[in-house]
DNA sequence: ACCTGAACACCGTTCAAGT
DNA sequence: ACCTGAACACCGTTCAAGT
């Protein structure tokens, strides 16, 4: 049976999931597909270009159904979450991203529908365009560590673990504190924490001073 | 001559900024130490290995000479500078480190300085734990972007103008407008636009209430 | 139009053997 | 202790040739 461009791509997310972005090769997809080699580079010119393909479709239907009623600050905080959810929904979905440089079509849908919502928070263009980069920064960094830290080499001690042991109480007590009132170092709960800091800034950048 | 572990790890850095992160091989680096493909794994034993001491070493004397009676908000955008300022240092620096788990020696004092600061300005453990995380995903995030639009493929047509070209005007009004006010969409204006973003952001989620 | 088969120019890593 | 030489098991990409 003949292949598919959308075959290609859906594959390639499969085989992603399965066995990780490190292991995302041009010719364990072939091989999954019962291809040779050099038959995926008929439909995706580049590996590169296969990699923005499947970053761009993980991004699909990110703005959809939207309340456009709704407060600016939850908007904001509705598509940071959205923005959340499709990188974690791909093992490595954060990494992917980060590899790349992306004016994609989704991409840019949430990028316009972000700014939308941070005009209407009263800020001009290029605060919004700039606060736009500074809440997706933290999306994608977060997830990344999120990420990182499930998929680490499996000695049996999670991320955690390690950065226990790697830090000595008597020159890092803050950290040290800091890692035993903190259980689990990531997740949702952590993500909004940071989100809302965002968020909260917001306002208070919104005008001309500073407390800078 | 005898090489030394620091005269890899110093000629493997140089190696970083002539020829940047996806060019940076073994194989190179041990052509450039005038030594066979091998001899290199006697002082590092894995590529990975080797990552991570010039991750380490880019942040050497990161906290040096912190003044310890500035006001927090001063602590951490210092703190902030000096990390942001470390990975610019190299050619893609930011991804070196976004591809890294680090529980490095001085990326432990980075993080100790900046949960301390955070301390100070009245958060919990858990807060400036997490707070201290959302202020570094930032600057990495920052940090990547304004290296990748540097160093993409050089056809001339810089970042700016591959995503002005992208925007349909019609589809993407807000993005399209952004774009037309934002003339350098990088640098230390832009970085410092988002870092206030965080800083404003905290004293109002020291409190228990939230406006989210 | 779509794919095969085979090659090209690379990788990271290992390891016996040398000094 | 430190390095050579050579191999192993891979990569992404290209391209004549087939159908």
């Amino acid at each position: 049976m003949r292949l598919s461009k959308e075959q290609v791509l859906s594959t390639a997310l499969d085989v992603l999931d399965e066995v990780g972005l490190e292991q995302l090769t041009m010719r364990r997809l072939s091989a999954r597909l019962g291809v040779q080699n050099g038959a995926t580079y008929w439909h995706f010119r580049s590996k590169q270009a296969l990699l923005e393909a499947m970053a761009d479709a993980m991004l699909a239907g990110i703005v959809d159904d939207l309340d456009p009623h709704a407060p600016w600050h939850a908007r904001v905080a509705g598509l940071a979450h959205r923005l959340r959810r499709a990188l974690l929904a791909r093992r490595d979905g954060a990494r992917l991203f980060a590899s790349l440089f992306f004016p994609l079509p989704n991409a840019l849908d949430y990028g316009e529908a972000m700014i939308a919502a941070l005009r209407d928070a009263g800020m001009s263009h290029r605060d919004a365009a700039w606060t736009a980069d500074a809440v997706t920064y933290y999306v994608l960094g977060h997830a990344a560590e999120e990420q990182l830290a499930a998929g680490l080499p499996d000695d049996g001690a999670p991320a955690t673990t390690r950065l226990t042991r790697a830090v000595d109480p008597h020159r890092h007590p803050h950290l040290h504190a800091a890692l035993a009132h903190v259980p689990a170092p990531h997740g949702e709960e952590h993500f909004d924490h940071g989100l809302r800091l965002l968020v909260n800034g917001i306002p208070a950048s919104a005008g001309t001073a500073s407390s800078m």
